[in-house]
RNA sequence: GCCGGUGUGAUGGAAUUGGUAGACGUAGUGGACUCAAAAUCCACCGCUGGCGACAGCGUACCGGUUCGAGUCCGGUCACCGGCACCA
């Protein structure tokens, strides 16, 4: 495992062969010397270069360390980032730790740790690990999201989103983590379970913070159309947004209220033959209580029902649909004055729309369901189905026209849609609604170790925010940190500090207690590495319109409608209030796949198949471990361990060491044997990096290598291949570049450039195919023109046998690649 | 149910976007070196038939367009991911 020579012997074969390089003591030299050197500072001064901002998402440093989970996005950044350092960027590749959450909690419970000081420790094992995989990062921006000059410009974020109406607290039924203890938003609950824990979530009445984010859902859709977003990323947040057209209509009913619905087909409105209200509908409340309602038992027996049901038994019960009939109260249809039933139901959201809907049971195939079971008349308004009796027609395109339909009659439903919108417009009974599923962000957690609110109570002036000046609002040491049954935060039992005094009338007053969600934090922490250490104000003007935006973030597809979707919200507020300067915060978003064990399932302590990154540096080195994990198939999918294959890189880097240090490499220029192969090598690695196909680019390198071994390698040679190898395996290549004595540091030199025209060899292989199938190669040289091509080709023996008694009726050259030759038989 | 994606040797995966399918790497087989092992180096490595040069077949399945299809079009099957009673 030494750089030495064998001393046994000393024989041409082993002169030659079986030398390796300890890894362990050059990784350490290098790592040492661009910590001390910065190397990888990004310039703040004066500087001509262009500006390249690339983003990784930063680690939560939870006490399991760095993961390989984590090396495979780290790693494909760091390559980019240290090739475009080489293209001349003044690169800012930072890195930092999103260190509130609840497994620090919860780990702090159970071991009875400070939170702090668990996160403390964990960072610095994280910090530790990051760099013994040899990450180019800039060590002088590090940001840590629970370190109060950090968390007060998030709290400072909070008030001005309050201060814009943007955040209020509001008392509505809320997801419930039952394991957790604690609300979630939307966003984190997974088919009715908590994203995190996995424990089943219920609705819950509580008071939260919300964040107004449906008041950017439009600009949350349409700004995603100039972004260089993956293609899925950006499909993936407009359903999660979930923007439908459709229009609202006013039904009255019996006793004379209105009730309006909100409907995408208000061309089926003559369809109509009931209603439903969801249970928590508020007119029900008020017809139950002027004891309007005869079954009044019922339909509170089903509205309790409804309200006990987690989300995992709505989802689970949906197949069959249930609901109670109100006795006494009608609606109205306004196009034809028919009197229609009103049922309560639970397939109908008080959340969405209006919380009511009109009933087409013809044409939509919930209403269908429903209609069938609790007998609701039918009636066809859009022919071109089948019979609706047996099933709903729900075509939307030009196959169906307008039937029993009045005015609308004859019409497609597409033009259908306009006119009767235009007419409930004329009526004053309704007009055209645009709906997102999108729901505002309950941004309140009932837990200890996040971000404290900075708003205070009091009975007289109400919620007031805490004056500015008064930020950070730290977070008080606690004895406990346990959530508490009852729903309340570990901090409400911190009576010396919620008991405070109004910001507004000086009066007694408490302080909120919850604390901010997890995704607080990451919702602009790519803004303050651009200036990590300003106190007044989350970064300099001067530094946010040099940096902004970044220029390409990677990260996983877990986060585009959870972190991705929260920090271009948050972005858009602080475009609008003039502290950034651009619209959205990430220019170009990539996502990389996940890394599963050696069998191919998800990697896990239960299963036994977790890969830790330090055993692979230990045994192979980082080197291995960067070149392997980029080696090990396209980047944005998933891919399987493989030991074996890791040792296939470690194999690779020897053979390229070997070379270096066995052979006698003389000559600047790229030999003329290898010429070709080396322009046409930069052209691909440049490429494949740039497009994230960094498995190509290290076959590229690998079939080079070959070609070196094949042809021997000049010292221009050389040159090329550390150049391009180094951002996968930048210590060994730091090291060979030095001992060649090429001067300076091999991260800091140009990358090279290619020459398209030297790509090509003098002579080519080209292909001849007959009738479309290859019967021979010619050797042709690669500026023959087409007539020459073909005529080798009919030169060729194979061919001329062929072509006997034929006649060549057409004939197709691709340049350099294959001659395509047409015969038919001579008449 | 709706939206998106994928399907290529034993295996991870390539294929310049319609141009020689299987690059590169694993694993395997044979050989060299070694007392031996490891390491290293060389050769072979889709299937079928043939001693052989060679021939036929082959990118989930069926069909189509084309001189030429892994790639484009129509249909079928399987798997993966996201959303899901959103009116």
């Amino acid at each position: 495992m030494r750089a030495d020579k064998p001393d046994s012997g000393g024989t041409i074969q082993e002169s030659v062969i079986n030398v390796k390089y300890n890894f362990t003591e050059i990784e350490k030299k290098w790592q040492t010397r661009w910590k001390e050197e910065r190397t990888f500072a990004c310039q703040t001064g004066k500087t001509d270069k262009p500006k390249f901002y690339a983003l990784v998402e930063f680690p939560y440093p939870s006490g399991n360390g760095l993961h390989v989970g984590h090396a495979r996005p780290y790693t494909a950044m760091d390559v980019v980032a240290r090739k475009r350092r080489m293209d001349g960027y003044n690169v800012l590749f930072p890195i930092g730790f999103d260190a509130f959450g609840l497994p620090t909690e919860n780990f702090a419970i159970k071991n009875h740790i400070h939170p702090a000081k668990v996160t403390h420790d964990n960072i610095e094992n994280f910090t530790k690990q990051l760099h013994m995989m040899g990450y180019s990062f800039d060590w002088d921006r590090v940001v840590n999201t629970t370190d109060p000059s950090y968390y007060k410009w998030t709290q400072w974020i909070f008030l001005q989103l309050y201060k814009h109406g943007l955040a209020y607290k509001t008392t509505m039924p809320v997801n419930w983590c039952t394991s957790c203890k604690c609300v979630l938003a939307n966003e984190e609950v997974v088919e009715g379970v908590c994203e995190r824990c996995g424990a089943p979530v219920i609705r819950k009445e509580k008071s939260q913070w919300m964040l107004k984010i449906t008041a950017y859902a439009q600009r949350l859709i349409d700004d995603l159309d100039d972004l260089d977003f993956i293609e899925r990323v950006k499909i993936q947040q407009k359903n999660w947004i979930g923007r439908s057209t459709g229009a609202e209509v006013t039904f009255k009913a019996t006793t004379g209220d209105d009730i309006v619905v909100y409907t995408t087909r208000p061309d089926t409105l003559f369809g109509a033959t009931y209603m439903v209200l969801s249970p928590e509908h508020a007119l029900i409340k008020k017809w139950k209580e002027s004891g309007l309602l005869a079954n009044a038992g019922a339909v509170e027996a089903y509205q309790k029902e409804a309200a006990s049901k987690s989300d995992l038994e709505r989802t689970e019960l949906n197949k069959e649909k249930t609901g109670v009939c109100l006795d006494g109260v009608k609606g109205i249809n306004p196009v034809n004055g028919k009197e229609i039933p009103i049922f309560i139901s639970d397939y109908v959201l008080a959340t969405y729309g209006t919380g009511a809907i009109m009933a087409v049971p013809a044409h939509d195939d919930r209403d269908w369901e429903f209609a069938k079971k609790f007998g609701c008349e039918i009636i066809e308004v859009v022919s071109g189905g089948e019979d609706v009796q047996k099933a709903a027609f729900t075509a939307k395109d030009e196959t169906g026209i307008l039937v029993n339909s009045d005015f609308i009659n004859g019409l497609t439903v597409k033009d259908a849609i306009p006119v009767i919108t235009k007419w409930l417009e004329e009526k004053g009974i309704g007009h055209a609604q645009v709906n997102y599923k999108l729901r505002d962000w309950v941004f309140s957690r009932q837990r200890y170790w996040g971000e404290p609110i900075p708003m205070v109570w009091c009975d007289k002036s109400g919620w007031q925010p805490l004056p500015e000046d008064q930020l950070p609002l730290l977070l008080p040491d606690v004895d406990s940190y346990e959530p508490t049954d009852d729903g309340e935060s570990p901090l409400s039992k911190m009576t010396d500090w919620v008991n405070t005094t109004c910001p507004c009338c000086g009066g007694p007053a408490k302080r909120e207690t919850d604390t901010m969600p997890q995704w607080a934090g990451s919702s602009w922490y790519f803004l303050r590495y651009m200036d990590p250490h300003n106190d007044k104000a989350l970064a300099s003007k001067e530094a946010l319109d040099y940096w902004s935006p970044v220029d390409w973030y990677n990260g996983g597809m877990e986060h585009t409608t959870l972190h991705l979707l929260y920090s271009r919200f948050w972005h858009k507020f602080l475009y609008d209030i003039g502290v950034v300067p651009t619209k959205e915060p990430y220019h170009k978003r990539t996502s990389h796949g996940m890394i599963l064990g050696e069998g191919g399932e998800k990697m896990s302590k239960s299963r036994g198949n977790v890969v830790n990154p330090n055993d692979i540096i230990e045994q192979y080195g980082a080197d291995t471990m960067r070149t392997y994990i980029m080696f090990i198939g396209d980047f944005e999918k998933a891919a399987a361990w493989s030991a074996n294959a890791v040792k296939g890189c470690k194999r690779f880097l020897d053979r390229v060491w070997n070379l270096a240090t066995d052979q006698e490499h003389t000559g600047e220029e790229y030999s003329k044997a290898n010429e070709a192969a080396v322009h046409k090598a930069i052209k691909k690695v440049s490429e494949d990096i740039e497009a994230m196909k960094f498995n190509t680019a290290i076959a590229t390198l690998m079939s080079l290598v070959n070609d070196f071994y094949a042809n021997g390698a000049s010292r221009g040679d050389m040159k090329a291949l550390l150049l391009m190898l180094s951002p996968f395996a930048p210590h060994m290549c730091e090291e060979l570049w030095e001992m060649a004595g090429y001067g300076g540091q091999v991260c800091l030199q140009p990358w090279p450039s290619y020459d398209e025209s030297k790509t090509v060899a003098e002579t080519v292989q080209m292909a001849v195919q007959v009738s479309g199938k290859v019967k021979a190669n010619i050797q042709v040289p690669a500026d023959a023109g087409d007539d020459e091509v073909v005529a080798a080709a009919l030169a060729e023996p194979k061919i001329q046998k062929l072509a006997a008694g034929m006649t060549l009726v057409k004939s197709i050259v691709v340049k350099g690649k294959l001659v395509s030759l047409i015969f038919k038989p001579q008449a």
